[in-house]
DNA sequence: ATTTTTTTAGTACATTTGGACTAAATTAAT
DNA sequence: ATTAATTTAGTCCAAATGTACTAAAAAAAT
């Protein structure tokens, strides 16, 4: 017997990835699990609310994946693991990218928390790439605030991959790797001669 | 005395840009152009013919820049000058890039069109590329495909800046400058020297 | 001048939606 | 066993939406 909690934002989320957020009423979702719109209602105020919870479940498997790869010693294997898990996260959640301004836009109070979340994202990346330039894995900033134009760069890659193949891939749900691919190689070119050994072993171990 | 087509499409982009495509429905732009529904539906029968008709304005306005720029011999120059003004015109119909997802889902007949464009959109990028490693101002590709992994790089900076831009700046509107310089670093690691001297000059005349 | 065509407004309808309120049923607490 | 709290369903309502249909008004063609 499945909480029914469960079932709503299992329901949900089905139905926001099949037919977008916008089209997707909590009426529709109440018929399709199964119980009144009044009790869907009484669980969860509105969308905005059902948004909320569903993207709490998004950081819990984020910070999950964080926990996993912590103990990873490998700076550069550590970044091929979390892209790619973190890729299949995003894909699973993808509804919530493909309508990501849409939900910004209509949900301050998770506007909010997603612009905090970017400040520790940014740290992260800022964090991981000095490392890799200490362990002489990429090459020192050849202008200044290079790196951080590069963390923009992959910043958008991150959020609207997801959206883009939808867009353009005849198999959405095939582009995990290849997207994922895509993103490392947004490293390749400040890898120093060494990081692009140690780049190139991870590929193949990680058959990209 | 204008015509009412063109007073309808000006509003209907207004309102989209302001409240999102989801959010506006037929009614309230015939209200706002102050016009009847039924006179709406006349001229566009419904949403997508209208998000067609707005979309059929970028591409002109494309098309446009595209032959301005036809002139210049300098390929790095020209990239600068496309990027800067197909920027503005991004931003201009920024609620066509903001909901695009939505509008792809939606408008099968769009969708089609745009990936098609996509084609040429590559090809173009993929000439200017073997131009400028013609001109020695790009190097030659470290492995294959490289430069096609960069442009999907780019398509998709192309296409979400604008989105990103809309959840994490504080004035978006003052962000056409800023992220077009972004899109222009992507290139940075793989000019040569000469190409990064070209590149650091155009930076200036720019004023980027 | 009159006939056609194009443009515009009005009306009516069936459906959907979110929200409020009430009450029944189920579960938990005492 | 009774009481209280939680969960669920049912009903009603006002507002909005897309669509279809009719007819008037305006413009263009003859």
């Amino acid at each position: 017997m499945k909480d029914v909690k469960v079932k709503i934002l299992e329901k949900a989320k089905k139905l926001f990835t099949d037919r977008g957020v916008s089209n997707v009423s909590i009426r529709e979702i109440s018929r399709e699990v199964g119980i009144s719109h009044s009790n869907l209602i009484y669980h969860f105020q509105d969308k905005n609310a059902l948004l909320t919870s569903l993207h709490q479940q998004i950081l819990e498997s984020a910070i999950q994946l964080n926990k996993e790869i912590a103990t990873e010693k490998d700076t550069l294997k550590s970044l091929f693991t979390s892209t790619l898990k973190g890729f299949e996260i995003i894909y699973d959640f993808r509804f919530f990218m493909i309508d990501f301004n849409l939900i910004m836009r209509e949900n301050t109070e998770l506007h909010q928390q997603i612009k905090e979340i970017e400040k520790l994202r940014f740290m992260m990346y800022d964090e991981k790439i000095s490392k890799m330039i200490d362990e002489n894995i990429i090459r020192k900033e050849a202008y200044e605030k290079e790196y951080d134009y590069l963390i923009t760069q992959v910043r958008i890659f991150s959020d609207y991959w997801v959206s883009s193949s939808q867009v353009y891939e005849r198999n959405p749900e095939l582009s995990v790797k290849k997207y994922a691919r895509f993103f490392l190689n947004q490293f390749y070119p400040y890898l120093t001669e060494k990081g692009r050994k140690s780049f190139d072993d991870l590929l193949s171990l990680f058959d990209l």
